[in-house]
DNA sequence: CTGAAAGCGCTTACAG
DNA sequence: CTGAAAGCGCTTACAG
């Protein structure tokens, strides 16, 4: 394996030398600097990053942790971190935590020995018990896509998710539906607080017999999820789901029903995934996040805290959401159906 | 930052004993190994891994670089991969290249120099032509998920696509379908020659004429691709799309032409998704691909390479495609519509 | 079972 | 503008 030795031998300087023409920090006299090239080109050199990261301390990397990569949230998410880190010249060590505490807590701790130069943690389940292990970390740490409680600690830049509940119920609302359903996940609390919010401005509770947590993200965890708010109030005439694809299992599980959407039933969602804008009928009206500008800003705060190398601080930064209203949603049927 | 020689002096003995209890390469007295470990508690030491690589010569971390990591097929694979290096305590470096041939070679680059002790490279759209680059890379390549012509240097294990489009035709064949097209992308040559050998079998060519390429890879672009077809042969009674987006599009597009699915269009996909499984009307008859075994057996393929330092066989390995059956797919009506 | 030495391949002040 | 020295924090034979 040649070295940086090897290409000075060659070139009739000291490595130093060789050094300096490689990183340009020191100016070389443009003939050595050609030689030291030409030495370099015929060799096949190449620097070895794990030499230069030992003796500068950096290693160019930064890790981001997410739950999945499955489904277009958090995979756009990790395509818009990669290339604001190529901007940077920074590479992408990545793991995912399939909302599984262990395996969160091992990828937290698996980091921790300047392996990276930063950590983006994007996404909240399963992890908050295990944030203590970065306390000694030493190099920066930003939180994203938080949807729990925060500790105030550490920087974090995410979403508004009660306002995005809130637009949801607020958009029923102006519609005048009085029966709705929430189909969702317990970690959804947020949204679902926000969609409560905007009933309970009008003297409307949502009970809790109105929220269905469905067995799984899946459109046919929605359709289960649809099937039992069904059930539980024959009358509802809206339903927000948290997740996009759970509207599309209700959707799904509506057409089942004979329920026309949405003449007898409106149905919002929650993300603006692909599915929504594409494989929905009707089009789903959702709530759309703003998942790349959240990427792109915890990156930078990232990167201004690796660059600086001051500590970034921990503010809040809460990015808000946009209704995109389609076809999935409609006035309140003028009365219940009791079908 | 606390390093081994902190830890050494706090416990009394030399760097090189704490090396060995954490190392547990060589048998350190019940007694020393207390204190030094006690010594560590106190201190909160985390080994520097990165010198400890430079050390060792290996960084514990493989690359892996995919299109992209939207999209079930490619995001399914990560999570395979990171599976199984989980296993073997390795990390995972990840680049996309979104199809894009620049982006392919800045990665490819970009990790010649020792970040990685080997390097797994899915797909192979706009990746080819910078193959070259790994010529001197210094540590274990294996490709996978490769469709075009493969390099015979390097090992590859792959599906076999031209079986995965046979298995297709030969399905729409046994139905009785003569009037076919298919909806695609030009990367899936290999797909669509192995559906028009189902037919040629039988004496009857698809002609070049029957092809649609789609406009991009989503239900919209499949849409487009199906009026296409319908325009080009008012008679045709069967699709096979190259992916299942495609086909999603494909029905849409059937629906809005009063082609009834499957009693005068059959529709056969290829990938078996989530959106097929799930969010298909009538439910996709498609190609399944062993993606997640692919995944498993290049991974292994690899880790055998690093742990054995020998450089691995450049075998290729050809994974077998299933049908999968649903309901979009039966037999062809008895004439031609010509509507 | 423990210690002294050398080395992994770079970079970073510091002299000249 | 170039060279000699020290150091980044580990591991790996090799003695004792």
């Amino acid at each position: 394996m040649v070295t940086m030795k090897d290409v000075a031998e060659r070139a009739g300087v000291t490595k130093q030398t060789v050094s300096n023409v490689i990183t340009g920090r020191v100016h070389v006299s443009p003939a050595t600097a050609a030689r030291v090239r030409a030495a370099i080109d015929e060799l096949g050199y190449t620097p070895n990053l794990v030499a230069r990261s030992l003796a500068t301390g950096s290693t160019r990397t930064v890790g981001l942790i997410v739950p999945t990569v499955t489904g277009s949230f958090y995979s756009e998410l990790t395509e818009e971190v990669e290339d604001v880190l190529a901007v940077h010249g920074y590479h992408l060590l990545l793991g995912t935590t399939r909302l599984d505490g262990e395996r969160a807590k091992q990828h937290l701790t698996g980091l921790t020995s300047r392996l990276v130069d930063a950590l983006l943690v994007a996404g909240d389940v399963g992890l908050t018990e295990h944030l203590p292990v970065l306390a000694d970390a030493r190099f920066p740490v930003v939180l994203c896509a938080w949807e729990g409680e925060a500790p105030d600690t550490l920087p974090v830049v995410t979403i508004d998710y009660e306002r995005a509940g809130f637009l949801a119920g607020r958009h029923l609302r102006e519609l005048g539906h009085e029966r709705v359903a929430v189909l969702g996940h317990p970690a959804h609390a947020p949204r679902i607080a926000g969609f409560r919010r905007a009933f309970a401005k009008d003297g409307i509770t949502v009970p809790d017999r109105a929220v269905h947590f469905a067995p799984e993200p899946t459109p046919a965890g929605g359709i289960a999820a649809a099937n039992a708010a069904f059930a539980a109030d024959p009358d509802l005439t809206a339903l927000f789901t948290t997740e996009d694809l759970l509207a599309l299992g209700a959707l799904e599980a509506a057409r089942a029903a004979g329920r026309s959407v949405p003449d007898d039933l409106s149905v919002v969602g929650h993300d603006d995934t692909m599915e929504a804008r594409q494989l929905s009928r009707p089009a789903l009206t959702t709530v759309s996040l703003p998942k790349r500008e959240m990427a792109r800003q915890a990156i930078e705060v990232l990167m201004r805290a690796v660059t600086t190398s001051e500590a970034p601080t921990n503010a809040l930064q809460l990015l808000r959401p946009t209704l995109i209203v389609r076809a999935s949603t409609g006035p309140a049927a003028p009365a219940g159906r009791g079908q």
